[in-house]
DNA sequence: ATACAATAGGATACCGGTAACACGGGAGGA
DNA sequence: TCCTCCCGTGTTACCGGTATCCTATTGTAT
C-alpha cells in the first residue's frame, strides 16, 4: 500500500517510475516513448501515454541532463537590459537557438567585469552548451576559466584578431572612425567627442581610437573627450548636461556623441539654448535608435547590426555544438553611417 | 594506472571524486568544503580548496538540482524582447532574483499563447523554481499545467481578480480610460482608437473596453477601433498608415494610439500632411518610451511601471520560496497619465 | 579509570533519468 | 529440426552531487 503514495499530487511530483508502474512497464520503456518512440511497440507505447496523461507527468530534464554532462542552456550576459540594444541581440540569439531546443539564460553585468567573473563562475556551474558575452573586456581569471571549460564562446559587439574563442560583430574603431571623416567631410572642424567611461569598456575606448585617428589624419585637434559618469545612466539629460559643458569651450562646431540617447539629449538643450543645429552645431550619436529617427533635426548616427549579431551568435554556436566546422571564428558585420539632418550643415 | 585518467583536461570535465581523491578525503568532505565549510578541519579545508584550483574545479549545479528537485532557475515569457519595455520587467526580475543566487531564463512568445504554451512545457521539465508571465491570456492547457506544477507563477502588465496564482500589474482598462476622459476633458470629441490585435492579447481587449466606456459616459459615439494587423510590427510607419487611412473618416480629432511607437509614427505623418497637432489633431500613445519624450509635438502618454513590475514578481516569488506568506496576491501598481504638448489643445 | 559528548570524516543510498547490454520468443533459412 | 537474427522489453550501472547515518578519535567531567 506504500506503493503509491503519490498518486495524488500531479505534475511536478510525477516521476518516470510512477507511470511505469502505472502503464505496468518499466521506466527504461517510458524513456525509450519519450526518446526513440519507434522502438517501442504500438499498444505499449499507447498505455503509457496514457498513464503519462493520467498523471500530468513532465519530464524531468535536470536528470538527463546530468548523464548527459550538458544543459540545453545558452548563457548570454549583456552589460544592461535598459535599452533595447542588448535586448534585440538577446532576441536574435533566442530566435536561432530555440529552434534547436535550446534556451536562453541571461544576467546582466552593468558594465563591470568583475560581475561578469562572477556571473561566468556561477553559469559554468550550470553547465551551459555555449556561452555570449558581450564585448571583449573580461578579467584574465574570466578568459582563462572559459579557455579551459571547452564549450564554444562568442565574443559580441566588436571585432578582434584574438577573441577567446569566436567573436562577432563589428568595428568600433571604423565605425568611430567613418563618422567623425563623415563629420568633417561635412564641413565641421571643431569636432568634440562624449564617450563613456574607457576603462572598462573596450567599446568607448575604440571609438575614442577612431575619432582620434580621423582627427589626426584630417590635421585638426581634438579638444579633449568629454567622459560622462560611469553612473550617468543612459539618458538624455546627460547629453544635455554635456552640451552646457563644452558650449564653455570656444569653437566647438560639432559633437559626435557615443550613444544616440546623449545625442537626443543634446539636441533638446541646443533648442532651449538656441543653439541651431546642424547649421551653428553638428550633433551626431550612434546605434540608430527610433529616438533618433524622430526627433527634428533628425539624428545623423552609426548603424549597428544589433539583432544581426545575436543570430549569428546563435548560428555559429549551433554550427560549433552540432560538430561543424566554422569557415571562420571571426564575422565582421559591419556598420552603416546613417546621415541626416542633425550634421546637414548649408554649404 | 587507469584512475587519473581525465587530470590533463581542466575545468568542465573535472568532478567532485577527482579532487577527492587529489586532496586525499572521499568526495563527501570536498562536498562539505563548499556547502558547510565550518563543519570541514580547516586543514583539510585547505588541502580541499588547493585541490579544487590545481584541477580548476567548477562544480556541477545540475547534480546537486537533481537532489534538491530544483533548479535556481526563475524562467520569464515575455511576448518579444524587440522593444524595451519587456526588457525593462526583465531587467527588474533579474535585479532583484540574482540577489538571492537564482539565474533567469527567458523565452519569448511573440505575442502567441500556443507558442506560450510549449514554452511553459519545456520549460517546466527544466524545474524552475518560478515563472513569469506577460499578461493573462493563457490556453486552458497552460494554466492546467501551471496550477498542477504547484511552483509560484506571477503575471505581470495587467490586474484581475482570478489569476493563476499571482499577478502585479496595472489595469490596462483604467488607464485607457482614464486616458479617454483626460482627451475629452482638453476638449476632444470624435476620439478614435487604435489598437494591436485584441483576440490574442488581453491588454488590448481591456484598453478598447476602457476607451468604449469613457466615450460612453461621456456620451460620445465612438468612430470603430482601428487594428494593427499582428504582423505589422510596432514601428512607426504603422502609426502612420492608421492616420493615412482615419483622415478619410470625417471629423476625427484625436487619435488614442496603444503605443507611443505608432503614436510618434503618427506626429511624424501628420507633420507631412500638413495636419497640425494638437489643434487639428490630439495623439495620444501608451508605455511613456523616449521616443514620445523627444517628438515635437511632445507625446501626451500613458506612464506603466514596467521595472517596477519586473521588481515586484522578483519580491515576491523570494517571498514565496521563502515560504513566507504574501499580504496578497495581487499587487496593482497604477499608471500615470503624462500630459504633453501632443493633445494640449489652445481652447 | 570510565563514561559521554563533541568533532571530523567516511559509507551508503538516493535524486530521475538514460546508455549499454541481456534476454526471451517468434520468424526465416539451411 | 536447429540455428540465427530481430524485436520488444527488462536489468544494471552510472551521471555528479548531497542528506543521513555511522564510526573513530579526542577531550572532559566524574
Amino acid at each position: 500500500m506504500a506503493a503509491r503514495e503519490k498518486t495524488s499530487r500531479l505534475g511536478a511530483g510525477t516521476t518516470m517510475a510512477q507511470v511505469a508502474e502505472r502503464a505496468g512497464v518499466t521506466k527504461m520503456t517510458v524513456s525509450r516513448v519519450l526518446r526513440h518512440p519507434e522502438k517501442v511497440n504500438p499498444e505499449t507505447r499507447e498505455r503509457v501515454s496514457a498513464a503519462m496523461a493520467e498523471l500530468g507527468y513532465v519530464a524531468n530534464r535536470l536528470a538527463g541532463s546530468l548523464n548527459a554532462g550538458t544543459s540545453g542552456l545558452v548563457a548570454a550576459i549583456v552589460p544592461t537590459l535598459r535599452h533595447s540594444l542588448f535586448a534585440d541581440t538577446l532576441e536574435g540569439i533566442s530566435d536561432v537557438i530555440s529552434q534547436a531546443g535550446l534556451g536562453l539564460f541571461v544576467s546582466s553585468s552593468d558594465y563591470r567585469s568583475d560581475v561578469e567573473e562572477n556571473q561566468i563562475r556561477s553559469i559554468l556551474e550550470r553547465r551551459p552548451d555555449a556561452l555570449v558575452l558581450t564585448g571583449l573586456t573580461h578579467t584574465k581569471a574570466a578568459r582563462d576559466l572559459l579557455r579551459n571549460f571547452g564549450i564554444p564562446v562568442v565574443e559580441t559587439w566588436e571585432t578582434d584578431d584574438d577573441p577567446v574563442d569566436m567573436i562577432v560583430g563589428y568595428s568600433n574603431r571604423e565605425a568611430a572612425h567613418a563618422m567623425t571623416v563623415e563629420l568633417i567631410r561635412s564641413g565641421y572642424r571643431r569636432i568634440a567627442f562624449v564617450n563613456g567611461p574607457m576603462e572598462s569598456n573596450e567599446r568607448a575606448r575604440h571609438r575614442a581610437e577612431g575619432y582620434l585617428a580621423a582627427m589626426q589624419e584630417a590635421g585638426l585637434s581634438a579638444p579633449p573627450i568629454h567622459v560622462v559618469h560611469h553612473d550617468a545612466v543612459i539618458q538624455p539629460e546627460t547629453g544635455a548636461k554635456a552640451i552646457r559643458v563644452l558650449r564653455q569651450q570656444p569653437g566647438i562646431d560639432a559633437v559626435f556623441f557615443t550613444s544616440d540617447v546623449f545625442a537626443v539629449g543634446a539636441i533638446l538643450a541646443c533648442r532651449e539654448l538656441g543653439i541651431d543645429v546642424p547649421s551653428q552645431l553638428g550633433i551626431a550619436g550612434f546605434h540608430d535608435l527610433e529616438v533618433g529617427r524622430v526627433v527634428s533635426p533628425t539624428l545623423t548616427t552609426v548603424q549597428v547590426p544589433a539583432m544581426e549579431m545575436g543570430r549569428k551568435a546563435g548560428h555559429m554556436i549551433l554550427a560549433r555544438l552540432a560538430g561543424r566546422k566554422l569557415p571562420s571564428r571571426r564575422q565582421d558585420l559591419g556598420f552603416s553611417i546613417i546621415s541626416r539632418e542633425s550634421t546637414r550643415r548649408g554649404h
